[in-house]
Parts: structure tokens; sequence; C-alpha cells
RNA sequence: GGAGGGGUUCCCGAGUGGCCAAAGGGAUCAGACUGUAAAUCUGACGGCUCCGCCUUCGGAGGUUCGAAUCCUCCCCCCUCCA
């Protein structure tokens, strides 16, 4: 019972639960199937929110298989929006496959995973096969699909290949006798079918679970790249840290729930700790600890801690400071500050250096720079802050 | 094919001849404070050789002493009807 209270956290959906419960008692590794798509592997915490699932899966002995979506890369999710999508090479799909690895198993023991491409079923599928396959599922049933049945009564096209995906993908998991199959929320129709198929083929059909959207660190809106509020797994242990640092109290027992991998128990704890007093800060900086130290190691989360209290609550200058040699303007004898700033890409416009300067930013030195028509000679090599955040060494030539 | 509505500074969205570099909100940045890059408060938020000057309101022209606001043409988006 424990043990299906902690596989449930976070869980946006679970169906259903009793085919969970009788698979549980039945005392044997399940198999957990997980679809990935063999595009884009620049992975950000949004996307491990998953992963951390199958890791607990796993934790409790179940036997986790990474499907890498090579097959279905090809035809291309219907989405309506892209439907001209660029094919994918063989040999880009083995390199993002790749880098799939390098990163998920930061997360999962390689040793109990099993990464499966679904070319390897599919391509053996005759037309024959195909189309008995096809024969399984009505279009009725694949008009329940939200997006096809708005697109219908729209008047906008469905290619019939779009009605194929959801099959293959279903049928992934009759090829792989799958017991769990875990996804995003927007994945619930496709795995959906995943278990009518697997009656079908006369298998007991998939539990299926679907995990919510992560929040960005605005907190609002999903996490995401192209808004800019994504923490990567590939980012700098202080960036990391930093930006975990940055989000609200709030947010901070999403990121719990959904990224940590610490027992129910505990978290709740704390939060009641925090309630009755405790500082929410130190919870965060074990959030930013744990999650650190998961992608750079433990060494590498305790120097991001340092680094971050030094510069933070010290003032202190951050050890890798970037270096910038700028030669003078032609025709000038000395840099002046608001170019000298600009030109460092510290600020995007001497305007933005004069404001700075107004507003008491720019720090020289230490030393709070007040005049903004100061100008600097050759042969100055000097540390130039603006904020809290943003540094150089500045050397002019 | 017909009838309307609209394109404003990163986003949303005011503005219908001068007081408009353009209200308000969001995002962002800075300062203060703190518990942190939370929260809160204050301020900034086109560019520059920065107490002054220059360039913006879909594009190109025009009217005017003066236009985001008026006129002409063009481009793009949306809604309804057929």
């Amino acid at each position: 019972m424990h043990e299906l209270t902690e596989l449930l956290r976070g869980a946006e959906e679970l169906l259903l639960r009793e085919d969970l419960e009788h698979k549980l008692k039945e005392n044997r590794p399940l198999r957990i199937k997980a679809g990935f798509d063999p595009t884009a592997p620049d992975l950000h915490l949004g996307h491990t929110v998953l992963i951390n699932k199958l890791r607990q899966f796993q934790q409790q002995g179940h036997e986790i298989l990474f499907l890498i979506g090579d097959f279905t890369g090809m035809i291309g999710d219907p989405t309506g929006k892209n439907v001209t999508r660029k094919p994918l090479t063989p040999e880009q799909v083995q390199e993002n496959a790749k880098t799939y690895q390098e990163q998920v198993f930061k997360i999962l023991d390689p040793e109990r995973t099993q990464i499966v491409f679904n070319s390897t079923w599919l391509n053996r599928l005759s037309p024959t096969e195909l189309i008995q396959l096809a024969a399984k599922h009505t279009v009725a049933r694949m008009l329940e699909r939200d997006d096809f049945s708005k697109r219908y009564k729209n008047g906008q096209p469905i290619a019939i290949h779009e009605f194929l995906y959801p099959l293959i993908q279903g049928y992934d998991s009759v090829a792989l006798k799958a017991d769990v199959e875990l996804g995003g929320t927007d994945q619930k129709f496709n795995l959906l079918v995943g278990r009518q198929l697997q009656e079908v083929y006369g298998q007991k059909p998939q539990v299926v679970m679907t995990m919510p959207i992560l929040e960005g660190l605005d907190g609002v809106q999903k996490m995401s790249k192209s808004l800019n509020n994504y923490i990567g797994v590939a980012d700098s242990p202080d960036d990391m840290f930093g930006k975990v640092m940055s989000i609200s109290d709030d947010l901070m027992w999403r990121y719990f729930e959904l990224l940590s991998f610490r027992g129910n128990a505990e978290i709740e704890a704390w939060k009641n700790q925090c309630v009755q007093g405790k500082n929410p800060r130190d919870c965060k900086v074990a959030l930013a600890l744990e999650i650190v130290e998961r992608f750079h190691g433990a060494e590498a989360a305790q120097q991001a801690l340092a680094s971050f209290e030094a510069r933070f609550q010290r003032g202190a200058l951050p050890d890798d400071l970037p270096e910038v040699k700028l030669a003078l303007p032609p025709e000038s004898t000395a840099y002046p500050i608001a170019n000298l700033l600009k030109d460092a890409r510290l600020t995007a416009s001497t305007s933005e250096s004069m404001r700075m300067i107004k507003q008491g930013a720019v720090k020289l030195d230490q030393e709070k720079v007040s005049d903004p028509k100061l100008e600097l000679g050759p042969g100055t090599c000097v540390v130039l802050q603006v904020g809290k955040r943003k540094f150089a060494r500045i050397t002019v030539e």
C-alpha cells in the first residue's frame, strides 16, 4: 500500500488503479514502458519528471523499457501544426539516442534499464499485418481524440497516417508486453489505445499513468526552452543551483513533488516545519543541492552552494570571471565607461549603461561607480560588475 | 465573391492632430529590505557623443507649422455571410 502511495505522487491520472494494485500483488517485476521521441535530446527538468517516475518504479524492482521511437519519429506525431516534419536520418536517431542515454542514466540505473527501438519490430511488420492492426480500431474511436475531433469538425485535414500513429504506439505496448505505460498528460489518448490493442491481442491491458507538465521558473507557464524559464540538465552547477534558488517558495513544493527523490513523509514533515516557522530557504537549498548533485555530483553541488552563499550573502566575486579584452576605439585615448560596459556585453546599450550607473548598479573593483562620464585609459585592468549577477574582468588595450 | 474588425515600443493593451518616446498590466532589469536570484517596497524599461540630440506606432507616399492619430495606395491578420 505504501508502495502505491509513493508511485502515485505527482501523477496526474492513473488508469486503472485496481489494475495496478492487482499487478503489484503478483510480486514480479512489472514491465514499465515509456516512449521518447528521438528528436531534440536537449533535456530540461520538465522532461525529467517522467524519468523520475520511471526511477521510482525501478527502485521498487520493476523493469524499465525505455523506448526510442525511431520508427514513429519518421511518421511524425499528429500535432496538426507541423504537418511536414523532416524525417530524421538513422545517424541522427543514433546520435540523439546516445545523448538521451547519457542524460537519462544520471537518473536511471543503466543495469536495469532496457533501451529499445520500435523500428526493431515495426520494420518487420508486413503490409498485411499492418492492415490487420488497423482493422482493430475504428474511425469513431479515433475521432474521440480531442485534436482529431476538433480538426474534423472544423474541416481541417487529417491524413490517414495520423490515425496510424496512436495505433502503432499502442502496438509497441503489445510488442513489449508492457504492464504499465507512462506518458505526459497529452499522451493520454495514445496510451489508452495501447490498452485496447493489448486486450485485442490477448494481453492484459497496461496500466496508464500520466504525468503533469512541469511549470517553469515563473511558476505559471510550462517549462520550455523557448520561454526561457527552464533548468537544463546540462546547465552548469552554479546556474542550476541559482535557478532553483530563484523559484518562489510556493513553486518549491511542486518541484519537491515532481523532482525530488525524497520520500513523501520527509517532504511533508518539512512543509509542516516551514508552516511553523522554519526558514523555507533551507528547504530550497536542500532541493538545489539534490538536483545539482544528480547531474553534476556531490562535490560540484557543495561548490555551487558555497559560491552561491559567497556571492549573494557576502557579495563576493565569482571564481570564474569572464575575461574580456577590449581595444580602444579608434582615435581616442580613453574608453568611456558606458561604451565599455556595452562592448563587454554587461549591458545591452550605452543607454542602459547610463541607467545602470544612475541606479547605482555598476561597480568597478567593488567600488560603486557614480560618474557616468568616467573613462578608462589604455592598460587598465579592472573588474566590472553590473547588478548582482553580471561580472567581467576587463583589460583595455 | 460580399460585409465588417484590426495591425502601437519584448508580450497584452490604451491612445483618433500638438501636453506622445506614447496610459495601464505582464515580463525583464536595478536599488532597498531580507531568508535567496522568495515575498514586499521603490525605481528604470527605444537609441546616442545622455541634463541635449536622433529614430519609432504594419509598409510607401501625401495633407499640415505639427501626425501613432487625417487622406491615398499596398501588405498582413481576424470575424460573419455566400
